[in-house]
DNA sequence: AATTCGGGGTG
DNA sequence: CACCCAGAATT
């Protein structure tokens, strides 16, 4: 019994490590080939593939590409970009989404510069205690920065490793994780582990997508869902709940001398720090006496206040069903407080704005017309 | 282990 | 419409 298992784990490992060479091999020499020339390829200095890396989280390499650009350009090194005011950080990032990652990205630039004197560390702990860098990122800046064989498993890799493999698990849950990066490990190779790991994102980006083309794929031949035909049927993933809808009022408010009454978001939780027509949530059905009550407390009077349009937004986890009320002020103020102040919409276009508010600010610059 | 964080492209 | 994208932090 126990000589068998020895016998098959010999017979394993001897599979694996004669796999590993070529995989790798072919799947550099396809990258070689095949692979995109993406702006942060181009060169291989830690801020610009931290900024990269942490702008392609859950986005799309074409969205990125435009946001990369100008995001380097008004912050061309970690210093300029630790000195920035964070809201100078959160405009450039908006109509990315995820917000927290520009101001955990701000924040890590700030650690690496205090504690490591802005040189990327040699180890995965330290570099995944910067601030935004877990797992993946980390594995991204080793491998690529440092030329470190780290695994950087993102949903490419995930996707691409299950079918090669042929791994079953849900590959949602972290043993399945797990044994997506115990693969990875095992193919990696020391020598070019950076492209290594892109080439495994471009594969998974172009050929080895949610439907596969198969007949395009340099490592068809390694792949054992392919072999048993069930490459369609992996990854297995955990189904996500569904966006809840709720429903929200906002107020849009302004003064004889065309500016809007405005105010910044909370620190934390959905657009976090961001700006906005006060927004509430319409618990009752009477939005319009809810609006009031808001303004009051910020001690604005409002004359009118008539429902305008309405506006549907889709997060990832819920949707934002928006009564759009418009009204007219009294108010006036230069002063630019957080928790409520006037600005016009040149003003406003120079401070970030969620997706509504934004659109909704389109609109009244459509109406000024 | 689950939820919370945006926004947009795709079949 | 469902799915998912170079995920991390929080609960």
């Amino acid at each position: 019994m126990r000589k068998a298992n020895q016998l098959k784990k010999q017979q394993r490992t001897a599979v694996k490590s004669s796999q590993r060479s070529i995989i790798a091999d072919k799947l550099l020499a396809w990258y070689d080939a095949c692979g995109r020339e993406l702006s942060w390829r181009q060169d291989t200095t830690l801020y610009k593939v931290w900024v990269s890396e942490i702008m392609l989280q859950q986005t799309r390499v074409e969205a990125v590409e435009p946001y990369y650009r100008r995001f380097l350009d008004r912050f061309p090194d970690m210093r300029t970009l630790a000195d920035a005011p964070e809201e100078d950080v959160l405009h450039a990032w908006q109509g990315l989404g995820y917000y927290s990652r520009a101001r955990n990205l701000q924040t890590g630039v700030r650690e690496a510069l205090e504690r490591y004197d802005g040189v990327l560390p040699q180890t995965r702990q330290e570099v995944e205690s910067l601030s935004g860098v877990g797992s993946y990122t980390a594995g991204a800046l080793l491998s690529i920065v440092h030329g470190q064989p780290e695994p950087a498993v993102d949903g490419n890799v995930l996707r691409v490793f299950s079918r090669l493999f042929c791994l079953k698990q849900l590959i949602t849950s972290s043993i399945g994780k797990q044994a997506v990066t115990a693969k990875v490990r095992e193919v990696i190779p020391s020598d070019r582990p950076g492209d290594f790991n892109q080439a495994v994102m471009d594969l998974g980006s172009s050929v080895c997508g949610r439907v596969p083309r198969c007949s395009l794929c340099p490592l068809a031949d390694e792949c054992i869902a392919y072999k048993e035909g069930c490459q369609s049927e992996l990854p297995r993933k955990a189904k996500k709940a569904e966006p809840r809808p709720v429903k929200m009022a906002v107020g849009i408010v302004k003064n004889q001398c065309q500016q809007f009454f405005v105010r910044k978001r909370p620190k934390s939780g959905l657009l976090a720090g961001m700006w906005e027509f006060p927004t509430i949530e319409a618990v009752d059905s009477d939005p319009e006496t809810a609006l009031r009550s808001l303004f009051a407390k910020s001690g604005q009077t409002v004359a009118s206040l008539t429902q305008w349009r309405n506006l549907q937004h889709v997060f990832s986890h819920r949707t934002w069903d928006l009564q759009i009320y418009q009204g007219s002020g009294t108010g006036y103020n230069n002063e630019r407080r957080e928790d409520g102040c006037w600005m016009t919409l040149d003003e406003l276009a120079a401070v970030p704005l969620g997706k509504p508010h934004q659109t909704m600010a389109n609109w009244l610059a459509e109406a000024a017309l």
